[in-house]
DNA sequence: CCTAACTCTCACGTAAAGGTACGGGTGCCT
DNA sequence: AGGCACCCGTACCTTTACGTGAGAGTTAGG
């Protein structure tokens, strides 16, 4: 009853800033035969671009077993093919959920060893239903930050009007405020100390 | 614009688990005078139980000279008033809020600083208001991922009732489905690789 | 051939929020 | 006086998700 697993809230801008221009500029590998456009393969710095991380980020994830480019340049570049978007865009998803790196790499592995599909399918099914229960219980909690902020911006634009003179340090505390009587906590707390 | 910020989404379980019946046990430091139940202090541990923090963290955010005991009793044992409650809550909504330890040091910091008050009043506004909208920019991106969840549980919902014959390694993207055409990305990412 | 832009593989650095341990004092009860 | 639970200060440890070079090779274009 003493370990305090301290986990916040997951979540965040999680810039979703498609660079979306995305000019070839000078590399283009299609691969040997011809101009099947739909072959193309991308280098990472390509994949990067279009999926907001950072190529260190996909290093990273490589590393980790998340990813595996589908070949390697003559001289070892990798190349990707289109579902390494997906699986990057995937991974994002799962992040947002609030997985970490390590518990998608559990994940990952557990979905290719018992890759017989129906027990995988359950264990996915599993992973996704939990996870709807947190995000909903995390939603409630955000809908609870929610209102705090918005009761003590109320409150404390009631003191925008307070004569200036009145609310020098006993502001937190006056008495001109209509809107109720007790403080909201998030106002209070910045006097309690 | 190479900074990828990548700040997840706040939020978490966040257990607000109160001890409830706390036990005074041995420990009752009333101060001089005679008891006066409102005036009771408390102990870092008391503290600590009553806020679900650790002692630990509460040292910590004395370091960061976010909390700070009334006194300390004779042999250094620090005590807190019944205020250091109400900052130490506040501070976990802010940090449920998203802000980081040291961000919440800068505002208690400002608080100080310019204790002028009105001034004190329009820089709280400012963060809650950025904070409100925060929140709200996160509570969207749930939502979504909510309905991503339940898009994706509803798509594996159909496959259990596949025949399991066939369901082999083509699962994720077998032509049972009567639920639309496109597999979700949710279940799309499995593959992918 | 030369060059710019991209990529490779190490490998060490970093911020956040505590965790954990050490060696030694305190408070209160009996 | 003994004991037990709690507290002190100091200080190093841990995890996560990359950031930031360094030094060297690769690709495509001119």
């Amino acid at each position: 009853m003493k370990s305090n697993r301290h986990h916040r809230l997951p979540l965040a801008a999680s810039s979703h800033d498609d660079g979306v221009a995305v000019s070839p500029a000078h590399s283009e590998p299609s691969s040997a035969s011809d101009g099947d456009s739909s072959t193309e393969l991308m280098q990472v710095g390509d994949l990067a671009r279009e999926t907001g991380k950072t190529v260190r980020a996909l290093h990273l994830y490589e590393e980790l077993e998340l990813v595996r480019p589908v070949a390697r340049s003559k001289g070892h570049y990798r190349l990707y093919g289109a579902d390494a978007l997906l699986r990057i865009r995937w991974i994002g998803k799962l992040q947002d959920m609030g997985l970490s790196l390590t518990e998608i790499q559990t994940v990952v592995r557990e979905w290719e060893e018992l890759n017989s599909a129906p027990r995988a399918m359950v264990k996915m099914r599993e992973v996704y239903r939990s996870k709807l229960e947190e995000t909903r219980a995390t939603l409630r909690r955000l809908r609870a930050l929610e209102h705090d902020l918005h009761q003590s911006l109320a409150y404390l634009d009631t003191c925008e009007v307070c004569d200036p003179a009145r609310l020098l340090n006993a502001c937190t505390n006056c008495d001109m405020h209509g809107c109720g009587d007790h403080v909201p906590d998030l106002v209070a707390g910045f006097r309690a100390n």
